[in-house]
DNA sequence: CACCAGGCAAGTA
DNA sequence: TACTTGCATGGT
């Protein structure tokens, strides 16, 4: 089997398994950005408690996050973890949104995704895939993320080489799917769900994962 | 108690 | 290029 059947075929096996998820879970684009750098190595529900702190402090927006100073940003953030370095990070990305607000081109919508994805990543604190998390959740951008769940799950079911760069993996998702926002939306969620329940670090199998019955498949193309 | 979480950057060889 | 380390809280 080739790897775009493949891969389709796992989509939607986890979509009929798991249901759509609907990411992601934020209210507005700004959140999805903010949560984007905070769940940098951290479990979720202690980015939420950091979201919660914001929310309540009514500074989750570019304007009023901006005027917080960098001590009282990180206390509100603490709970997400390496609260100094992400608040930096944050007032860091507060001012290239700006630029970019302020910039001869005002209206993101007009630079193409490959520029946009290229200055995110000349940002201090934007690695690859919080600038496509940003890309694809935020401003809608076809673009495939990988996150740690990704690499886990398909390199255990010999889909991708254990060593793979992110790169390589973000190939083999766009090249072998339609370039459809959506779906990378949606799958992208589904291996999170999937990773969480069912793909642990220390439990090299689960009995119970949706994934257990998609055939091994010989010639892969990577 | 130990280990892990929806990473990233800077330093080293 | 390919490792290693610091960052840090909170859940299991």
């Amino acid at each position: 089997m080739k790897n775009d059947k493949c891969l389709i075929k796992i989509y939607k096996k986890l979509l009929r398994h798991f249901g759509p998820q609907y990411w992601w879970p934020a209210e507005t684009p700004f959140e999805v950005m903010v949560g984007a750098i905070l769940t940098q190595n951290t479990a979720w529900p202690n980015v939420e408690k950091a979201i919660a702190n914001l929310k309540k402090e009514n500074v989750l927006s570019l304007k009023n996050m901006q005027r917080l100073s960098l001590k009282k940003l990180a206390r509100l953030i603490r709970p997400s973890g390496f609260y100094n370095q992400k608040a930096k990070k944050l007032r860091t990305f507060l001012i290239f949104l700006l630029n970019l607000k302020q910039g001869r081109i005002n209206k993101i919508r007009l630079i193409k995704t490959k520029d946009l994805r290229k200055a995110l990543l000349e940002v201090n604190g934007i690695g690859q895939e919080t600038a496509d998390s940003i890309l694809l959740y935020a401003l809608g951008r076809p673009t495939f993320v990988v996150d740690a769940y990704t690499k886990r799950i398909f390199s255990r079911h010999g889909i991708i080489p254990p060593g793979a760069s992110y790169e390589e993996i973000q190939e083999i998702f766009m090249s072998n799917l339609p370039k459809k926002i959506k779906l990378y939306n949606e799958y992208h969620a589904l291996i999170v769900a999937t990773g969480k329940k069912y793909c642990k670090k220390n439990v090299p199998f689960c009995k119970n994962c949706p994934l257990k019955l998609v055939k091994r498949i010989k010639n892969m193309i990577y």
